[in-house]
DNA sequence: CCCTTTCTGGATCGATCAATACATAACTAT
DNA sequence: ATAGTTATGTATTGATCGATCCAGAAAGGG
């Protein structure tokens, strides 16, 4: 930047800590719902040094979105890397995120709130279906490897089974957005681990 | 009402198709993108009938919310029931889902899109947690009636199941609104089915 | 006809929305 | 210290939001 003669007043907030609170309101309370003022309030910050920074609300929200999207693709790898087997680290995945709802069901998923909510929004539609064939692309590569290791039947497809789970995470987030209860994702969790035998 | 002395004139709007039309505008673009004048605009009605008949915007969609599920759920009903096989009705259900969300994307699933977009809104979660029991309670009954027809083996709970396929039914509506694709949506139905063996 | 009641729709309300303008503060190389 | 550049935050923009007001139209019993 212009940077001979004269350097500039340096930014007196943290980008990346703003976009993860900002995550985090979008996360809660949803787009549409979450207004500029609310946005400002939670990031102690100006509407100048917001618009400077971010440019504008949606840009944030898909900032906001690739963060989310990114830790929550880490967060799954390394549950899924942890469990020495693959039934366990599966089902490890989905009770975590069976608690996830119960403890804080108007959260859900950030992906699936945005999908639909942003429906028309190709930035964000974008988003959604990589997300979506990330999530199915690390649940293949485990699949695979456990298959390897012979934990999984050679007679079973690691993708379709991917598929599966993967289409199944999303119920199950539903569901417990849905507060179906406890109980209720327990025995749809019980019938879907069979899946696996 | 006050009948004696005097009658009114009389509304020239029917209601409840105005509702079926709300319901649509609704389902298509989601609550929050849905401004007043969209609905009088699709309902041909100006604001003084609007707020008489209907008393709010947030009023109308429960009301337009209630209508979604109560023809859903007939329609689940009739689809179970219309096939004589219970595989064959849960998949008859299940690709039909599919090729709605093939079709248009962008509309999901009322329910769901009610549960990820008024997530505080009590009259809305009420129903949103209804229409999931009901969903469960149709599938439930429908495999009842299979298990005594033989078709499901006895050691099966028809309630498991049912919760089963209802969780894996809202993420079917998930990856067909996150464009995941018919292929990938098929097979996670076939492995979904194999829950039923 | 007249009276009472309800429906209708354009005008309008205050509130709030996202975004911009701008004066001032902070910072560094010279 | 000064000059040049960017950050900051308040004030303000025009647009749009949901909702209300109200004058006139339509209806049918008297």
């Amino acid at each position: 930047m212009g940077y001979p003669f004269a350097m500039a007043r340096t930014r007196e907030f943290d980008v990346d800590q703003a976009i993860d609170r900002a995550m985090d309101l979008f996360w809660r309370r949803g787009y549409a719902e979450t207004s500029l003022q609310d946005l400002l309030k939670e990031l102690s910050i100006g509407s100048g040094s917001f618009y400077a920074a971010f440019g504008s609300k949606e840009e944030l929200y898909i900032r906001s979105l690739d963060r989310y999207i990114s830790l929550q693709g880490n967060d799954l790898e390394k549950t899924l890397d942890s469990a020495t087997e693959i039934r366990a680290a599966v089902r490890k995945v989905l009770t975590s995120l069976i608690e996830a709802d119960l403890t804080d069901p108007a959260r859900g998923c950030l992906v699936v709130n945005t999908s639909t909510q942003c429906g028309e929004q190709p930035s964000a539609t974008d988003r959604v279906t990589a997300a979506v064939r990330q999530v199915e692309s690390s649940l293949a590569g485990a699949l695979e490897r456990a298959q390897t290791r012979g934990e999984i039947s050679a007679d079973k497809d690691p993708r379709q089974l991917a598929r599966f789970l993967t289409t199944f995470i999303q119920g199950i987030r539903i569901v417990g957005q849905a507060r179906a209860g406890r109980e209720f994702a327990e025995d749809a969790l019980s019938v879907a681990m069979r899946a696996l035998d």
